[in-house]
Formats: C-alpha cells, structure tokens, sequence
DNA sequence: ACGAGATACATCGTATCACGAGGTATCTCG
DNA sequence: CGAGATACCTCGTGATACGATGTATCTCGT
C-alpha cells in the first residue's frame, strides 16, 4: 500500500482508536493494525502531536508493576473526527475524478471554456 | 481541506488528467482544480517524479509562439491507477474503522484477545 | 500604446512527517 | 534462564508539498 495515501488518515485513525475508550499506545497500535500497519515510532510521534493540539489528554498510571501512558480523547479531538467527515466527501469526489472514464469510454458533450485542441504529432 | 489527506492523490490525479488526452502542466491543474488545490510548484515537482518513474513521457511543441511541455500517460501510468484503485478498498475499510461507532453505539459481543479492561480513574 | 492579467515554464529553501534503527525495562511462560 | 511479549522512548533520514521567486510571451481593455 502507498505510503502517502495513508497520511491523513493515521492522526484520525489514532484519534478514532480512543474515541470509545481511553487507551494506550500498546493497545492503539493493537486495534488499528487489522486495517492499518503503524510502526511503534510513528505512533508515539502522532500522539505527541495530538497532544500538543489538545486533541487527547493523557495521564500516567501505573499497570502490573510496569508504568502505562493512558490517553483520552478530548472534544476537540471528536471535532477532528468529525471534520475528517466532512473532508470525506471531497476526498470521494477526488476518487470520483480519478475513477472516471476508466471502464468505459463515455464521450459526452465537451463544453469546457479551456477546450482542448491537442495536436499529436 | 487537511493537506495530509490528499497526499497520496496527487499523483495519481495527474495521471488521471492525462489518461484519456495529452495535456500540459497549465491545463492539468486547471482540470484539477475544481477537485483539488495544487499549487504549480507541487505540480512540476509531480510531473518530474512522474516522469522519472516511466509513468507519463514528455515531449516539447510549439504552441502560439511558445513551448509547451506535452506529458502522455504510459501502460505504466495506466497500471498506477489501476493500483490505486485497489488501494483504496483498504482506504475505505479504514474509513469505515474511524467512523464506525460515531453515529450510534451499538456494543455487541466483545470477542478481543486483547480485552479491555481499562481502569477509569 | 501601455499595463494588467493570463498563459506557461522553472528552481530553491523550508517545514512537516512516517519510519527504521536502536535503546531501556519489566513480565510471562516454557 | 532465556525468548518473546509488553511498554515506553529518541534520533536521523528521506520524501514531499508548497510558498516565494523568477523568466517570458500573449491577450485584451482603455
């Protein structure tokens, strides 16, 4: 899989990991990995970041004698999920444009004001 | 619109301008446009990767008085796209495993070999 | 005739970012 | 006792989108 087309969706997927339940990194990666394959170090540099853009809160307890870093989402992370919604719809129409014309050969009326006058050589 | 989230279409809409009739850099991003923001730099930068990758040929005319670089999709360019195109059932299953959830909570049967058992504070 | 805006190309520097490589430490289980 | 899982982290690198900037010609209104 490209590389590039997963950027993106990998703060929202992160984001999206701990909407219903507060987390930890170990478990993220866990959850997400069936769709998405995340390495251990772009994980905890995404949640630096969401941190930093107060998208989750985190907290440290302690877990079976060994410390965890847990993670909550905060409203505005929800609002990023929300706006990755949005954004959804114009990603489709992206998609939209690319898939189009790739079956079958539908040559419509052309009526574009930067009409083509292509001469091959 | 998130600038990471088109990542990953930039290429393979230019190709796409290009599939069914040569263009030029000009008229790539004005067909663009109406989909998806490029900038002209992103777009030579694209254009260059393209090329250098065998995806798309390229070749100077003349045109009213001044050159024109004309870029035609290769069977490897064609291939791109018909890649992407399987990408993106990936691309949807993620889409599907953020927005899961969001509208209503339906909990079913929770058969996770990594459980939850979170400790709420 | 002149200037503005469109057409058409290009380069360079910067900021962002995903990720591999590597490190530390504890727990579990054979 | 050692391997593998659990759990965290940092650093360097390469890829890349884009703003800024530059060059040159054509078109069109006034």
């Amino acid at each position: 899989m490209d590389i590039q087309l997963k950027r993106g969706l990998l703060d929202v997927c992160v984001l999206a990991a701990i909407r219903n339940e507060d987390s930890y990194g170990y478990k993220i990666i866990k959850d997400i990995s069936p769709y998405l394959e995340m390495s251990e170090s772009t994980l905890y540099t995404i949640l630096k970041r969401l941190e930093a853009g107060k998208l989750l809160i985190v907290w440290t307890a302690e877990h079976g004698g060994r410390l965890r870093k847990y993670y909550r989402i905060t409203p505005g992370g929800i609002d990023r999920i929300e706006e990755f919604k949005d954004d959804w719809k114009e990603i489709e129409a992206i998609y939209r444009f690319i898939t189009r014309d790739t079956q079958k050969l539908t040559v419509g009326s052309d009526d574009e004001e930067l009409s083509t006058n292509m001469e091959r050589q």
